[in-house]
DNA sequence: CCATACCCTGCAACCGGTTGCATGTCAACA
DNA sequence: TGTTGACATGCAACCGGTTGCAGGGTATGG
């Protein structure tokens, strides 16, 4: 009777415990309400029998799933695997497990996606989110979310700023003694675009020199390619590149025509994500992406507790289950 | 009293429709058993209310979460990113969240998250598992298993053979007229590193060439710098490395010590993960991780679609969804 | 006109935990 | 020795779907 399928129910626990249901339950998220030795034999039966506490009734009743959802437009893309990695990383030490997916740079399967894990998340870390405004602002109200790199009024976000380090890059062209360079622009649309090249048109005319923004179809390697040539009869002796796949597909490009970098002309990746792959080293902006990957984990994380007003005694007992 | 919380259940669409809770429910999973003009209605009210299941319930009532899990040893190594991608899109295709998790090389850390998501998951697939072969086969009696890149008896994989690839490479150095090559090899226990080194030994039997077996630390760009010189006070004067990242590591060390790859030494990769970014390009020696992702994600359905042996008409309608 | 069958829908139990409330026990205190 | 209260445990409802079974309605055949 006990044997009924292949894992073990409170039921079966409280049973063989002689105790009842309930108790085995607090036994496992409660014990302070239990008298040591019964915890202590309510645990013990529960080992012998290889219990464990099913997830689904658990997250039916309490309402939390202990699940977040990652979203990316790009796994593939370089720039983020660090990221995914150290967001992990962070949910896993308090518990939570990540679903991940590919949204294909497409704000239409971002949508759908994040209606797939409604159920089956607390909160959602969306990256570089190409959902337009407003539908991002609905879709707040329904569910905890944390952007990066998109900046949304009323929405938290973690925004890898890589202002700075662009314009140190600008200056060092200008150093080597370029007087107009070329910025290899992302998605349009996209916050982390409009911020780089912000930045360095920002830079350019305080230097005084010649800025020509040259747009590429998509953020990878084959786009790079492609605009060496517009690049090349613009006139322009060195360029920053939006990212470090635009950078290698034009160091690529260049190479092939025998036209070596640096020595002919200056390539400035950003983001830092391949260089360490490329030889002879591809000059790129750092951005601090792991740090980023945590620090959403951390901010849904925090909202989640507050969603949840009640849990604080909770954390104190975390360490009890170690 | 309708708008107790957030989100409507089955019972607020079945009040508002005028039908029994069980004729909603059915109206979504078995439609074929209502009237067309019920199911019409009852999916308007839904539609109205912005009605979604509520997968927990769902879950712990059927037994089936809709999730797989995806373990891999390092989601920031490139050789497995596009393998993520590939069985996460798979997945999608057929209506299944996939949680991702990164177990740093580590068979304990592997055991522990594989625990963790034992109620959440119907499947987990595994990628160059570290754990001990019995524990692994103690392990696929709770929950259907697909490894990858590893081989155990009993168990279901998926093997990425670069064997071919690695003789034809064994072939061309020979022909280049090297008669000592090394092979950088990797971790030693996994079936991937013995898989490769014995395929190459194979080949430089047959050719008479010598062969040298160089160990690594790890599979990373440091470990390959580490082993230069080791590499170089043993004679040879061509390599082949374990991945990718070791063979990086070793071209980057020797182009800081002017020693040009491939005018004075000659080293060959695998798999082809990272070398579209390097430059000049790394020989490397491609093996589908893309595809092999894809099977995996395909196989561990199959396995799915066995266990519950009834749902052969589900797929039937599984268009009608759109 | 009645019987048989089929189609549609409702009832109620069930999945496996969680939790407010009630009950029982025992010790401390007056 | 009677009262009070803290502490430990059990009872039962609830979370939101799913599903076997039963019953009412209508169409069909005799």
């Amino acid at each position: 009777m006990s044997s009924k399928s292949g894992v073990p129910t409170i039921s079966e626990i409280a049973e063989r415990a002689g105790v009842a249901r309930s108790s085995v339950s607090r036994a496992f998220t409660r014990p302070e309400l239990l008298s040591a030795t019964t915890v202590l034999r309510i645990k013990r039966v529960a080992e012998e029998l290889g219990y464990v506490p099913n997830s689904s009734a658990r997250a039916l009743s309490t309402g939390k799933t202990g699940n977040i959802a990652f979203l990316v437009p790009d796994v593939a893309n370089p720039y983020f695997p660090p990221m995914i990695r150290s967001a992990q990383l962070a949910a896993e030490n308090l518990d939570y497990c990540v679903f991940l997916a590919d949204f294909e740079e497409s704000g239409l399967k971002e949508e759908k996606l994040i209606e797939r894990f409604a159920g089956k998340v607390e909160g959602v870390i969306l990256i570089s989110s190409r959902m337009p405004e407003d539908q991002l602002q609905g879709l707040v109200e329904k569910i905890p979310i944390v952007l990066v790199n998109r900046d949304v009024p009323g929405i938290p976000r973690v925004l890898i700023d890589a202002g700075s380090s662009l314009k140190q890059a600008v200056r060092l062209l200008a150093q080597q003694g370029h007087q107009e360079i070329a910025y290899l622009s992302g998605p349009s649309e996209t916050w982390t675009n409009k911020q780089r090249q912000a930045a360095i048109s920002e830079m350019t005319n305080e230097l005084g020199l010649q800025l020509v923004v040259i747009p590429t179809e998509k953020p990878s390697l084959e786009s790079g390619q492609a605009v060496v040539d517009q690049m090349m009869s613009s006139g322009v002796t060195g360029a920053i590149a939006f990212n470090d796949l635009i950078a290698h597909g034009i160091m690529t490009e260049l190479s092939s025509r025998a036209l070596g970098v640096p020595d002919s002309f200056s390539i400035v990746g950003c983001d830092d994500s391949i260089s360490p792959f490329t030889n002879p080293p591809l000059t790129s902006v750092s951005n601090e992406t792991t740090e980023a990957g945590k620090i959403a984990c951390e901010m849904i994380m925090k909202l989640l507790g507050e969603t949840n007003s009640k849990n604080d005694q909770n954390k104190s007992f975390k360490n009890d289950s170690h």
